[in-house]
DNA sequence: TCAAAAGTGTTAAGTTTACACCCATGA
DNA sequence: TCATGGGTGTAAACTTAACACTTTTGA
């Protein structure tokens, strides 16, 4: 017999605002529900926590569901927890971001959930609070992407200066002035130019480069 | 019948980590267990979260439950839910950190529940993960207090530039610069001369200031 | 040859830091 | 009268912001 049995019980559920970047936006990873409750609409991906997991590990889990993509960057957003923030049944629930590059993901599995890549700035309203928990998921990424560099988590193992412009400009919602950019990352001596040319993105080419995480563990500040 | 009925269900609890500001240190409201589990240890004022209540709505009302006060700043610090963070029975618990002025609470209900104002730099080890808890929140406090007056919450109505100063330099852990700290209150105009003199702090007195919350949310920006 | 993206430095403005002395008062 | 905390300004270092032209190359 527990300490605790007088005390009720809650189901807890985990939601993923799954962050992905290509040709220059953000995109989030929504599910088109065809699935009760709230069928037909438009919400994140979720599932509730096991007896036998942690909450962290219900997130991963989720996400691996949906895509296929383990050791993924997650972060916990907050815990969500009205009364009535979903219509069925009491549910409390978690609300992690991943960042995933999008080029990685498994496309059967996601087809299979019937979701879809939607862009930041054309979201569709969501079930219960999960626009509520998108908005502060964004809030925390900016947040801590001017931090930390976690940005790359977005991108391709190589990538061009202007992609990571591109990259930063689409997570602050704002332009930022090329000179000025470059003469940060220049200034990152664990952002290495790789010296193969990326000549898909312009007729000139663009030079690699790549992050080198040991490099930033050992010695790295990052600001952008 | 619900939909959710095939997943498991798990308590839910609150715990506090109620910063107080005296004497020019950052204290912690903790409390030496008189009860199970882990009688005779120190531990955040906690309780589990209950049917009819949100968790924020448990959080203030494990607050005012051990400081009698209500209508306390509080922010939701994260959600922990490792599955063997209490070693009784499974409990997900959300930390959240509350400000409060350490002239205000109920000395009667503090002393009922066995509770003290702890130094910071002088805390306890703690049951669970709540060494843990206390370290993000303070990391979270760090940060929000640098952008955003909630500092004030921690003093009393009125006070002086050097309890201002003292304050910042206890949340921060490190010694500010008293003109520039000066010069940057300066320039807020929300933070308002009283025109009243304080004695209790030196012979020639110093003057009071106020911070006046309409003006800062009409125009203000705060950084420290 | 020209359109399109890559690449490159300098200057002004603003912010941050460092620093030391006089003032008012009660004991 | 003196010990104590209150109050004040300036200059150097650094950071940020604004800004435009040349290069390369495939079509």
């Amino acid at each position: 017999m527990g300490f605790y049995s007088a005390h009720p019980r809650f189901y807890v559920s985990v939601d993923c605002i799954i962050f992905g970047f290509h040709e220059g936006k953000i995109s989030l990873l929504l599910l088109k529900r065809n699935f009760e409750p709230a069928k037909g609409e438009w919400s994140l991906m979720g599932g509730f926590v096991q007896e036998d997991e942690s909450i962290d590990d219900a997130a991963r889990r989720v996400l691996a569901d949906l895509t296929g993509l383990t050791d993924i960057y997650m972060d916990q957003v907050e815990a969500f927890g009205s009364l009535d923030r979903d219509p069925g049944e009491r549910v409390i629930s978690v609300a992690y971001y991943a960042l995933v590059n999008i080029d990685d993901y498994d496309r059967e599995l996601v087809k299979k959930h019937n979701a879809y890549w939607v862009n930041l700035d054309e979201l569709p309203n969501m079930i219960f609070d999960h626009d509520e928990m998108v908005a502060l998921a964004l809030k925390k990424l900016r947040q801590k992407a001017s931090t930390q560099p976690i940005g790359f988590k977005l991108l391709p193992e190589e990538f061009t200066l202007t992609t990571l412009q591109n990259l930063y400009e689409a997570i602050y919602g704002e332009s930022l002035d090329k000179r000025n950019f470059r003469k940060h990352v220049a200034r990152m001596d664990y952002v290495e130019k790789v010296g193969t040319i990326d000549k898909t993105g312009s007729k000139r080419g663009a030079a690699l480069y790549r992050f080198n995480e040991v490099k930033y563990e050992e010695t790295g500040t990052f600001k952008l």
